[in-house]
RNA sequence: GCGGAUAUAGCUCAGGGGUUAGAGCGCCUCACUGUGGCUGAGGAGGUCGUGGGUUCGAGACCCAUUAUCCGCCCCA
């Protein structure tokens, strides 16, 4: 059998690759304009840093891990995700002294062993925000003000932010035991696999799709009747500055995300054109990370937007962004002409136009008809007269027009078009 | 990981047990006698996802396998 593409990653061709560039320069422009600056952290790490990350239960953990051993026996797995990477790498180079803030960016595939569909591959692909050292609802703000900026910036509309705040580790622990009192009449009769669920992480049941668990999550008191006062303080702070700032929310008390690192604030953004992998984004507060893996205490907030699923959304939309093209397609009409041909291109490219010329010696049609195909503004072309008169034409293949110009001129000629 | 659907040319698809497997688009060549897009004439390209089986005969039927898509779990 020929060989193929592994289950569940994708090739990213010359048609599409712009757009993907086109998306990372957005997120680049936009980011630095507050500040971030990349990182580019390991594409795989030891497991130990996820499982003590993400949490042992979790299902990225428990199920998806692209893990394996190496020839030195290391357990290694490649990233699931792109946070705990950063944290890593903040505490190993102590980027985030205490007092400070540190601002950094990320542009990483990530791996999760599942079974793919569209929009959910086992090789996919994250923009990402990491806002470290500040505990303030401002830093909150700001992650999801750029989030909001961000799909607003690429064109994409039909964007929902959902906020909650799932308190801290007590608040949590007590809600629990709130959540499993009010669905205990449905615990009672489900199935196994919904007890062990609910068992490992009883939030779950807020969302469930379960015609009676849905029922009773219409009535269950939202997680917000329980925070602590500085997290309701916060959650009020957040969305009063999110207000100011006119990035449109909604808050939902039934979000909860699948990593036990988060504290207090969390949110997703979802878009109505994904169907059932609807989320774009996922991103939350997370106070305990760095100090987990061995830094100072050190309270953060951060995002991961998946490229592939704001693809998804772009196409959906009909928005495009154009291809690139050459500016010249050069044309040797003769032979005798090729020369004089490759030092126009030259000179083309060293003014930096996109300048493109038959390497195979084709009749002149075929060379036309390659120009046509690459999308060039024009053809330079010389032939027998153009030598005589140390001239090029220069002719433009949307309107046909086409002038002979001095060969010494062509390339403030060409430039003066475009 | 569970359930379901699909797999025929580069792309989108037709063909449903019987001789050399088709279309549109794309691609190549030629003509239009220094010019692409339009037109016309030729042409290349498929072990019908892969491996088994049933049959006189399989692209069609059966089994397995791989991949994709849809739903679940979960999430980007």
């Amino acid at each position: 059998m020929r060989i193929q593409a592994p289950r569940g990653t994708d090739d990213l061709l010359p048609s599409q690759s712009h757009r993907w560039i086109h998306l990372e320069n957005e997120f680049r422009a936009l980011t630095s304009l507050y500040g971030y600056r990349e990182v580019r952290t390991p594409t795989f790490e030891e497991i130990e840093l996820f499982i003590r990350t993400s949490g042992e239960t979790s299902d990225i953990v428990s199920k998806e891990m692209y893990d394996f051993y190496d020839k030195g026996e290391r357990h290694v797995c490649l990233k699931p995700e792109g946070t705990a990477g950063v944290a890593r790498a903040v505490v190993e180079h102590s980027l985030c002294p205490q007092g400070q803030v540190a601002r950094l960016s990320y542009i990483t595939p990530i791996f999760r062993y599942g079974r793919p569909q569209k929009g959910r591959l086992r090789e996919a692909h994250q923009v990402g925000l990491e806002l470290m050292g500040s505990a303030s609802p401002t830093a909150d703000a700001e992650v999801i003000e750029i989030t909001a900026k961000f799909y607003e910036r690429i064109g994409i509309q039909d964007v929902e932010v959902q906020l909650n705040s799932i308190g801290r580790a007590e608040c949590r622990a007590r809600y629990r035991e709130v959540v499993l009192n009010h669905f205990a009449p449905y615990l009672a009769d489900c199935a196994e696999e919904e007890r062990a669920k609910a068992e490992k992480n009883p939030l779950r049941l807020l969302d469930s799709k379960d015609p009676k668990a849905a029922e009773l999550a219409k009535t269950v008191p939202p997680i917000l009747n329980y925070l602590e006062d500085e997290s309701k303080a916060n959650f009020e702070t957040l969305q009063q500055l999110l207000n100011e700032a006119k990035v449109p929310y909604k808050v939902m008390p039934d979000i909860v995300r699948g990593l036990d690192y988060y504290t207090d604030t969390v949110f997703e953004v979802l878009s109505t054109k994904l169907g059932a992998q609807s989320s774009l984004c996922g991103g939350g507060r997370y106070d305990n990370l760095v100090k987990e893996l061995g830094g100072p205490a050190t309270p953060s907030v951060g995002v991961a937007m998946g490229i592939e699923r704001a693809m998804i959304v772009l196409e959906e939309s009909g928005i495009e962004w154009p291809a690139p093209r050459p500016a010249v397609f050069v044309v040797q009409a003769t032979e005798d002409a090729a020369q004089a041909c490759r030092a126009i291109t030259r000179d083309l490219r060293a003014a930096g136009l996109e300048t493109q010329i038959d390497l195979d010696g084709k009749k002149m049609g075929n060379q036309m008809k390659q120009a046509d195909r690459a999308g060039a503004k024009f053809v330079a072309m010389i032939g027998t007269d153009e030598l005589a008169a140390d001239a090029v034409l220069l002719r433009n293949l949307e309107s046909g027009d086409q002038v002979s110009v001095p060969r010494a001129n062509l390339v403030k000629e060409v430039q003066g078009r475009l």
